[in-house]
DNA sequence: CCCGTTATTTACCGTAACAGGAAAAAGTCG
DNA sequence: CGACTTTTTCCTGTTACGGTAAATAACGGG
């Protein structure tokens, strides 16, 4: 039930519709949680069937009725608990790794243009983190435990994403000297399969 | 299927038994990718009705019999075409961080030693990737593409657990500086619940 | 001799997560 | 009119994760 616990996390902050909370699932917090709508909603349901979330419905016109979800008293206990438990140190799970531990028998252009690739979507994501680091703690400190929660989030994403950009980059200069060493040749069987 | 794809990635470099694949998933390449032994088995079942590997049945006195899969070409030219398509970018999607999240919500204690474990642990597996990086790269170079390829895999490992590690180290000191700051009381209601 | 471990595979159970396609409803904007 | 936003719900899958357990037979300790 971590996902649970995610949602959780994000009504403390403030009670939110499912429609805001995929929203925030796509920004903020999902920047290292992914999940989307549909998904949301289920779990709003689970959490809501175990009393840790309460929707106050309120009634609109011209749009679908919302859902606000509440935090309970259950719920905040709840999330407490699952905190105080000790974390599961999370594997890395990159396609790219397992392709690099195979890469003497695999074509290494498409490896080359998933690098650049890569690197191009962490060097975003990076640029980002340090924007909004740059806009929220411009002093680099926190006032309050929230804020340096916040403040520690952005800073190990900003680590993360440029250290993935280096790696990527690095790769491609490695790749690039080891050029013509590969004992694969092409593929040209998969044109006609799978569309 | 990515676990497939891992596994198929592991018989590239020999044919293994899913007894010797599931203790390969333990070390090397069991680092970054998680999986305990049903999960292998069953995926080389699946494997196999696909035709991507072959296993080979030796019978041995003692033990049970042993079934030795390898590679069949369609298994890799499967690698080959899902390795020649983009890769997806991870989450991080680590419990500690959705903690960060809202940390002005739970308690700081146990956050605070779950902290101090995961530094030991990431610490842990950076000696562990550095006492093997110096093992088998002395030099720091690769001679051809298959050792290329570990030596990038070991050289991201390594400084991911670096960074994790000086991460946990600077959040510990942060909630140091910020003690007392709390606002939240220790729960004490969940000695009873759940054992 | 019982017990635990190693080696090796297989069989269940369940839940959680991921991926996608679809449909309501009623407003706004072009 | 059509496209898009807002908001929720339902569907069908697959993949992954987790635990419990059973065969089988050797080998080693107390």
């Amino acid at each position: 039930m971590a996902l649970g616990d995610a949602i959780l996390a994000c009504l403390t902050e403030r009670p939110m519709t499912g429609y805001e909370l995929a929203k925030t699932f796509d920004s903020s917090i999902g920047f290292f949680w992914k999940a989307d709508h549909q998904q949301i909603y289920r779990e709003l349901s689970k959490l809501r069937d175990r009393g840790y979330i309460q929707g106050r419905e309120v009634v609109q016109s011209g749009k679908p009725n919302k859902l606000i979800y509440t935090l309970t008293p259950e719920g905040r206990t709840a999330l407490r608990h699952w905190s105080a438990r000790p974390s599961t140190p999370p594997s890395i799970k990159d396609d790219l790794l397992v392709r690099l531990h195979a890469l003497d028998s695999i074509d290494i252009e498409p490896i080359r243009t998933d690098l650049m690739d890569r690197l191009e979507h962490h060097r975003d994501r990076h640029e980002n983190y340090e924007r909004i680091l740059k806009k929220r703690f411009p002093e680099g400190t926190a006032s309050d435990v929230l804020d340096l929660g916040n403040l520690l989030l952005l800073r190990l994403g900003a680590r993360h994403e440029q250290m993935v950009a280096d790696f990527c980059e690095e790769a491609l200069e490695a790749l690039s000297a080891m050029n013509g060493k590969s004992t694969v040749v092409p593929l040209d069987d998969g044109k006609r399969e799978k569309g």
